[in-house]
RNA sequence: UGACCGAUGGUGUAAUGGUAACACUACAGUUUUUGGUACUGUCAUUCAUGGUUCGAAUCCAUGUCGGUUAACCA
């Protein structure tokens, strides 16, 4: 038997391969996902969701998917569901039911009291202007709050009061003792607990006083037991403050790791600046296919396939890195390769007269589906004596190397005869506007008995066949590769022809069936989906991404 | 300027003290009834300087550069 290659590691599971050595977590995994229900998921995110998932997957673990839900201002249900059926989409399943951070709300409460009685934490009165100028700054410690050392009592009076409704917004909050000369600025008495009259999507009016991310993602990780906590890198500066809850607290002993998270080029992936985009109408939505989130990918025809597989082929470091949007078009075409069905539809026709072809003869030619799956069957395809082809498929001086039609020139209709050109016709203004052709009858597809051999094929539509759709192509969204150098100012790189409508191409018959989820190559043109916005009488497709060409490059030299 | 994280080809990710690998891109070919796919080939002495060692991308020191961090956001 041969040899099983050793795939190399990454960090993340090495480290978990060292806890299960070590038996650390009693030979246990358990990841978690823990999305804020204030936004939707992105490609980012999806990188995230691979890793969880994936690692627990791969050590026989499983992964919660746990909704941090601590700030009732900025979160709704409508995220929730969006974000379930996203992670659903991408082929992932969560351990039992979805969880809340606010499920824990009273656990939380409880923590806050214990670390209260130990002198760990107290309610100051001042107002965040106060506390921020008494924070210090990198250079100089801060300076401690005047409410610092209050009783325990008064502590535990105050924070219950806080909790019953007492005082307004903003009046009280509730902080960590800890020391406000540490050099990591988290560490300087950091808020636990801040004050807001807000319903909560889920608890209601049932609180008035909020735990803070830092006093309420690691409790939760630790109640839920969760071995290893992966997060992205800006968390880093956390970890201390993660692990001093746990330590004083003497919970279960979850630990923190974090990876450097994904950038794009070409685009923003912040869901501040996604939301920029939605709010000031530069995307129609959060799933408009020029965006890089989930539900745009699925709109614009990528596969859950294609998107676990770019999150493997990107890998996972602590390095900031900047991955080539062309990796992520890479990974869609060679799914779509596989299991696309090939199809013929002409988006800038010119019209072809096949002059030796009977008038009102029509044959149904059988075209294969795939040519990459043998199992893909074949369809039929009529063919008439009038067709459009594409425009750029003739010149009327050829250049070198260009192997379609021009004055005299022989081609192959995909699945049907080989053609030459015999003349073409010109309007008043010098465009071509319709070439002459005549077919090799003996040169069928299937049967060619003519001998002859053409270099080019292309693909055609019959012109009373042909049924109208409409198009539209995507481009990159920012005309800048990294966004990162520019900040706030990315909108002024956005990419003017990152959305282009052809209202009227012309596909093939067998379209008029296409359905929303089918992915489909227009051979020699890209891989195209059904829009929802299409309706019976009006199709309209998404260009998932368009084939490699290499004929452009040619064209070029 | 404090703390923390990081630095390997154009881009990512490996090599875990034993002589830089894999993928993408680019370029050059072969095959092809998609100028697609598939296949072949070409492209780096690892941020710098010192040190440890028979041997360093890997360990140590110093420096340089990049990132994160000082919300009653997560």
């Amino acid at each position: 038997m041969a040899e099983e290659e050793k795939k190399s590691l990454n960090f993340l599971e090495q480290i978990v391969e060292e806890d299960l050595q070590s038996g650390k977590h009693g030979g246990r995994v358990l990841t978690r996902f823990p999305p804020e229900p204030n936004g939707y998921l992105h490609i980012g995110h999806a990188k995230s969701i691979c890793l969880n998932f994936g690692l627990a997957a791969k050590y026989g673990g499983q992964t919660n998917l746990r909704f941090d839900d601590t700030n009732p201002e900025k979160e709704e249900t409508e995220y929730v569901d969006s974000i379930k059926a996203d992670v659903r989409w991408l082929g992932f399943e969560w351990a039992g039911e979805e969880l809340y951070a606010s499920n824990y709300f009273e656990s939380l409460y409880q923590f806050a009291v214990t670390l209260i009685k130990k002198g760990l934490a107290y309610v100051d009165d001042q107002t965040s202007e106060q506390i921020a100028s008494q924070k210090g700054n990198p250079n100089f410690p801060g300076e401690d709050s005047p409410y610092r050392y209050r009783t325990v009592e008064e502590n535990l009076d105050l924070f219950s009061r806080m909790r019953a409704g007492e005082f307004g917004d903003g009046a009280k909050v509730l902080r960590a003792k800890i020391d406000m000369a540490h050099p990591n600025m988290h560490m300087r008495d950091p808020l636990m607990y801040r004050i807001k009259h807000a319903p909560h999507h889920r608890t209601g009016d049932t609180w008035c006083i909020y735990p803070m991310y830092d006093f309420a993602h690691g409790q939760s990780d630790s109640i839920e037991e969760i071995t290893h906590s992966v997060c992205t890198l800006e968390f880093d500066v956390h970890r201390p403050l993660y692990e001093w809850f746990i330590e004083k607290l003497g919970i279960y002993p979850s630990h923190q790791y974090e990876f450097a998270r994904l950038n794009l080029t070409h685009t923003v992936m912040s869901k501040r600046k996604l939301l920029q985009l939605v709010n000031e109408g530069v995307v129609n939505g959060w799933d408009d296919p020029r965006m890089p989130t989930i539900s745009a990918l699925r709109r614009r025809g990528f596969t859950p396939a294609s998107i676990r597989n770019f999150c493997e082929k990107i890998g996972v470091a602590k390095r900031d890195n900047l991955i080539d949007v062309g990796v992520l078009d890479y990974c869609v075409r060679e799914d779509l390769n596989k299991l696309a069905t090939r199809v013929m539809a002409v988006l800038d026709p010119i019209k072809v007269v096949i002059t030796n072809y009977p008038t009102d003869e029509v044959e149904e030619l059988q075209v294969e589906n795939n040519p990459e799956d043998e199992n893909s069957g074949s369809r039929t395809v009529p063919f008439s004596r009038e067709i459009y082809i594409e425009k750029d498929d003739f010149m009327e001086v050829p250049m070198k190397k260009f192997f379609r039609l021009g004055p005299g020139l022989m081609v192959r209709l995909k699945g049907a005869y080989i053609i030459k050109c015999d003349d073409f016709v010109k309007d008043e203004f010098g465009n071509i506007t319709e070439l002459h052709c005549s077919y090799i009858p003996e040169s069928r597809s299937g049967s060619d008995t003519s001998g002859i051999n053409v270099k080019g094929t292309i693909h055609w539509v019959s012109i009373q066949h042909a049924v109208k759709a409409e198009v539209r192509v995507y481009d990159r969204l920012l005309i800048l590769e990294d966004a990162s150098q520019v900040g706030d100012d990315f909108k002024k790189f956005i990419n003017p022809d990152s959305l282009t409508v052809i209202p009227e191409v012309f596909v093939e018959p067998s379209l008029k069936e296409a359905k929303v989820g089918t992915n489909y190559q227009f051979m020699r043109k890209g891989y195209f989906c059904l829009d929802p916005d299409a309706t019976a009488e009006h199709l309209v497709f998404n260009r998932t991404v368009g084939l490699k060409d290499t004929w452009v490059k040619e064209k070029s030299k």
